[in-house]
RNA sequence: UCCUCAGUAGCUCAAUGGUAGAGCAUUCGGCUGUUAACCGAAGGGUUGUAGGUUCGAGUCCUACCUGAGGAGCCA
């Protein structure tokens, strides 16, 4: 008899097979059974007449808790009353572990005790799409890096120094020394873009910042790709086209679970390039004309950001940044030293920014001085101002945080929905 | 780190300073088509912790603990 999965059950319409799985839920008639069966790909509805089981046997299923673990062997059929359109009568089935007292019930329950019970959490149905979109995009960002001829080039977790020296890093040892948590592959991203000319990197990036918002995890997850000769704009097309991927892709394979989420997937609908592009000057002008306190020089704060990506369908691309708000490797625009060739891509709906990056200095003895005006010692950067010294080239990339994204496509309240086991500032279990 | 709010049954929440309650979950009983099924019954509590005010505190006061929301910081 084939195993099947829920998702594929139209296939087997009138035939027997045997589905494993849990219990969503279960309702009783008498001498009727009703089990909502859960595979982690649909939901279907099992039904058991009392008359074709020993009493014995039928007793069994009339004491199965939510979220036990079961075989069932049964025949498919249409049935117009089931939410999936197919029902399965239930022939035989064979418990495999009897669940009592599963804490989560079906009535609403409070984000706290939820987070508490994250690993049971995840079997419902508004966590399961979540992942199921999270997984989406992810899938989009890599095969859009790899049909664009770009090589994943994996960075290091341990890293040895404070990379940017701006955002408060995890300490942790190293054998007989202090490594850290990374903050960002970028910096050895521009090492592996001299040697394979377009690469991205995807892995888990780590801040220490006790910051405690909706907007923040401590642990989250770039894609970061590095590109040897673009420029700023070249970055900015190739952030747009990445957006708009990801968008086309979640729209034509998860709508249905949009459809969980209750999104309106027509504000996803209307996202499409060219995204408005607004230098940082002219934001601050759109900003101050809205009421804001920013004034030139400064770093546009939370509510900035949602002012700005309030007024646009589409995510907007803020550019040209003052170079003293940013990173010490930002390249100077050489019109306006002032200002640095970066870009900030701010998602719609006031969920503000999900892509930073920007073309970064490839003079040596520019990147020199930056080191030193950030008061960064130039001693563990040895290998990086090598790069600037053996073949050094224009060169450009961005990173975009996956949960931020995420969450904006799902149109969540709150990034931790967006991952598994969410980091937050004061939770680390489980 | 700062500000605000909240901790009562396994969960979600009630309870004017005067006998601590309901729904769901659990257990038992009923029902051949249920859709967060329904109907009947039962069990379930050191009201976050420690002090204090009061004849009397879940309720008022103080400290602490835990959590949530926000600010700053950041992506």
């Amino acid at each position: 008899m084939p195993v099947v999965y829920v998702e594929n059950i139209g296939d087997w319409e009138g035939k027997e097979v045997t589905l494993r799985g849990w219990v969503y839920n279960r309702r009783s008639s008498g001498k009727l059974q009703f089990i909502l069966l859960r595979d982690g790909t649909g939901v279907i509805q099992c039904v058991a007449f009392k008359g074709n089981f020993p009493p014995e046997e039928f007793a069994l299923l009339d004491a199965l808790g939510q979220e036990s673990s079961l075989e069932i062997h049964g025949v498919v059929r249409t049935d117009s009353r089931s939410p999936g359109g197919f029902e399965l009568d239930i022939r035989r089935f064979r418990v495999i572990q009897a669940a009592d007292n599963y804490p989560i019930t079906p009535k609403e329950h409070g984000t706290s005790f939820l987070m508490e019970n994250r690993h049971l959490w995840l079997r419902s149905s508004r966590q399961h799409a979540i992942l199921k979109i999270r997984h989406e995009v992810i899938r989009a960002c890599r095969d859009y890096f790899d049909d664009r001829g770009f090589t994943l080039v994996d960075t290091p977790i341990f890293t040895p120094n404070a990379c940017e020296g701006t955002t408060t890093l995890f300490e942790t040892g190293y054998f007989d020394q202090t490594a850290y948590l990374t903050q960002s592959g970028q910096l050895y991203n521009e090492a592996t873009a001299a040697a394979f000319g377009k690469v991205y990197c995807f892995g888990p990036t780590f801040r220490a910042e006790k910051s405690k918002t909706r907007r923040h995890l401590m642990e989250f997850w770039m894609v970061e790709p590095e590109v040897a000769f673009a420029t700023l704009e070249e970055t900015m097309d190739l952030a747009e086209g990445l957006v708009c991927f990801i968008l086309e892709r979640v729209l034509a394979r998860r709508r249905a679970q949009l459809e969980i989420l209750e999104r309106d997937i027509g504000a996803l609908v209307r996202v499409a390039g060219p995204f408005p592009r607004l230098s940082y000057d002219e934001a601050v002008k759109v900003l101050q004309a809205s009421g804001s306190a920013i004034e030139w020089g400064g770093d546009l704060g939370g509510g900035d950001e949602t002012v700005l990506s309030e007024r646009y369908d589409s995510p907007v691309m803020v550019h040209r940044y003052p170079a003293a708000v940013k990173a010490f490797y930002m390249q100077p625009d050489p019109e306006r030293a002032e200002v640095a060739l970066c870009v900030d891509v701010l998602a719609p709906e006031g969920y503000g920014e999900i892509i930073g990056g920007g073309a970064r200095i490839h003079d040596h003895d520019l990147l020199l001085g930056r080191l030193a005006e950030h008061a960064l010692s130039p001693e563990p950067f040895g290998w990086y101002l090598d790069l600037r010294k053996y073949g050094a080239v224009p060169h450009a990339g961005f990173g975009m945080g996956i949960e931020r994204v995420v969450a904006w496509i799902c149109h969540l309240t709150h990034l931790r929905e967006t991952i598994a086991f969410p980091r937050t500032l004061y939770r680390i279990y489980p």
